[in-house]
Formats: structure tokens, sequence, C-alpha cells
DNA sequence: GGTAGACCTGGACGC
DNA sequence: GCGTCCAGGTCTACC
């Protein structure tokens, strides 16, 4: 069955699967030419489907390849809604990097959206699974969570979901930290999901709140294993860009575009987007580092 | 508040 | 093939 969604527009479904590597990281898939993202779903009904999204008119057409009930129809849609971001108005950011050269191509290419997961779980266990690895490790521990604790396909069992709270919660620490190669990161993983299941963290409310970003981010950071660059990455996601993720990749351009080479630290990575305001993440994440400089 | 060391893994490198 | 070193953020202990 094929639903349709509308989009807030400009829209370019291409570039929310080219915004970072999410797409890369199980259960999302995606084909060469960024025009196709697949992505498997567990509902609340426990319904384990797959998504086919494409771009459609002025919105996206999800296929779903069983047949859904209509609360699930409409709970798909909402997933989709806030995995792309579709009713995210850039308007006011497109305003202010009019002017700006490395900036300006984000108008053309509607850019802003971020990729993200259903869950802002999800999103917060890919985000520790980012931290000291390489991109590599990253796909291999997410790949490692998905293929032993989450629900599978019925159709293709091979394909599965990302497991929910619950079900990483039941896992042992010893397994799980030899096991899917989490490392140091599983106490911190466990922790999460234990929370999180257990009631204690209400993290999805945190997708909703009106608090303020610097109360939100304080919230993120109270996470074990959520870091300056983790809280800031989940704000990005969160729609809050008033901070930037300063990685060693962060520190690398900066250093190459302002600083000649010279080691700069999360200070000087800040300081370098300062001026974008509430707009400074996504100035950050959208710059243009090949214009004219090395990458 | 700032800093050093530990955490864990994979990749690069030298032998 | 094996051993060593390094990169990648966060936490904790210490000053």
């Amino acid at each position: 069955m094929n639903l349709r969604i509308s989009a807030w527009n400009p829209f370019s479904l291409s570039a929310v699967i080219a915004s970072h590597g999410w797409a890369s990281l199980a259960p999302f898939e995606t084909n060469e030419e960024h025009t196709e993202l697949r992505y498997v779903a567990r509902l609340s009904t426990d319904r384990v489907a797959e998504l086919t999204i494409h771009q459609a008119g002025d919105g996206v057409i999800v296929a779903v390849n069983d047949a859904l009930s209509d609360g699930e129809q409409a709970e798909v849609k909402d997933q989709v809604r806030w995995m792309l971001g579709l009713e995210q108005d850039f308007s006011d950011f497109y305003t202010l990097v009019r002017d700006e050269p490395r900036l300006a191509h984000v108008i053309e290419r509607a850019q802003g959206r971020v990729l993200r997961c259903p869950t802002l779980f999800e999103d917060a266990v890919k985000t520790i699974l980012t931290t000291n690895t390489s991109w590599g490790g990253t796909i291999r521990m997410v790949e490692g969570l998905v293929s032993r604790f989450g629900q599978p396909l019925p159709a293709n069992p091979a394909r599965r979901a990302f497991p929910i709270p619950e079900q990483l919660a039941a896992v042992d620490e010893s397994s799980f930290r030899s096991a899917e190669g989490l490392g140091y990161r599983a106490p911190y993983v466990l922790e999460l999901a234990r929370a999180v299941a257990s009631g204690n963290l209400d993290l999805e409310s945190l997708r909703t709140t009106d608090a303020p970003t610097d109360e939100l981010r304080q919230q993120l950071l109270a996470i074990k294993g959520v870091g300056s660059y983790a809280a800031a990455n989940l704000l990005m996601l969160l729609g809050h860009y008033n901070f930037v993720p300063v990685d060693s990749w962060a520190r690398k351009m900066v250093s190459y575009e302002w600083y000649d080479g010279e080691t700069v630290g999360q200070a000087e990575v800040e300081a370098a987007f300062e001026g974008w305001g509430e707009w400074k993440g996504l100035a950050y994440w959208f710059w243009d580092w090949s214009y004219g400089g090395e990458a």
C-alpha cells in the first residue's frame, strides 16, 4: 500500500538522505543516487514493516510492504514526517544565508533538514556509538545491535527493526560488551535503555518540549555517554541549532579554513560560527568546506 | 573550572 | 603474522 505525505517546500528527499551518515546505519538503507530511502519500522502494535520512500510532487510517497490498519497508517505517517522533518520551515535560515557564498547552495538544494530516526532513543544510541570510534566502527556496532536484538521483518527476516529499549534493557552487559563490540560504551547504552524501559527517563518527550535549548542540553548531558559533541548532535536532530557538534573533523576543517592549519579547540570552532546565532549548528553542518580550501 | 589518564576498537605501520 | 602506535569523545579523579 502507498501513503502520500506533503512537505513544507522547498523539499528534497535526496538532500535529507545526504544530510549525514544516518542513511547508511541499519535499519536504514538507501540507493547510490539517494533517491530512495528504506527503513524497517516497528509500530506500536508490534507490527514490523518495511517503508520505501520516494519523492513525489510536493512531498513523499511511502510504499509499505504490508496492509496496515487506519491507526497504523497514521503512525507510519507520523514517523515519516518526523524522520524527514517534512513540517520544518527553513525560510528564516534561507534569508540569512543568501549572501554567504559558502552557504548559498542550501537554498538551491533545499538543504536544512537532517535525517533522524523515528525515536530519540534510537538517535541517542546511534549518537553514542559515533563517539570515540571510526565511522566503520559505528556501522558495525549499530548493525550488531539490529541484527541480534531487532524484531525481524516477516517478509524478509534478514531485515530487522531497531531494537526497542525493553529489548536492549534485558541484555547482559558482558555479552553486550564483547559480542556487539560496543566495548566501554556497553554500560552507557544499557543504562539508557534501562532508564527508558523503566519509565525513569521520558526521552521521547524531549522531541516536543517547549523547554529552552540550554535546559534541553542539560537533560541530554545527564545521559551517560553523552558529552558536548553528542548533545550538540542530538540538539541538531531535535531542531535546535544553537550549538556546533564539535568533533575532530570540525576542528580540522575550522583549522584549515581560518587558522592556517594550526591546532584549534572547541572554543575556536564555536567562535567561527558565533555570528549565525540560533542557526549556528546548521551553518556549520552545511558549510561548503571545499570552497577554495582543503578538505 | 581546567587537565590528565583511562576506556575500547580498528587501522596503519614497521619488523 | 605479530606487535606497537594512534585516532576517535566521554568520564572520573585530581588539582
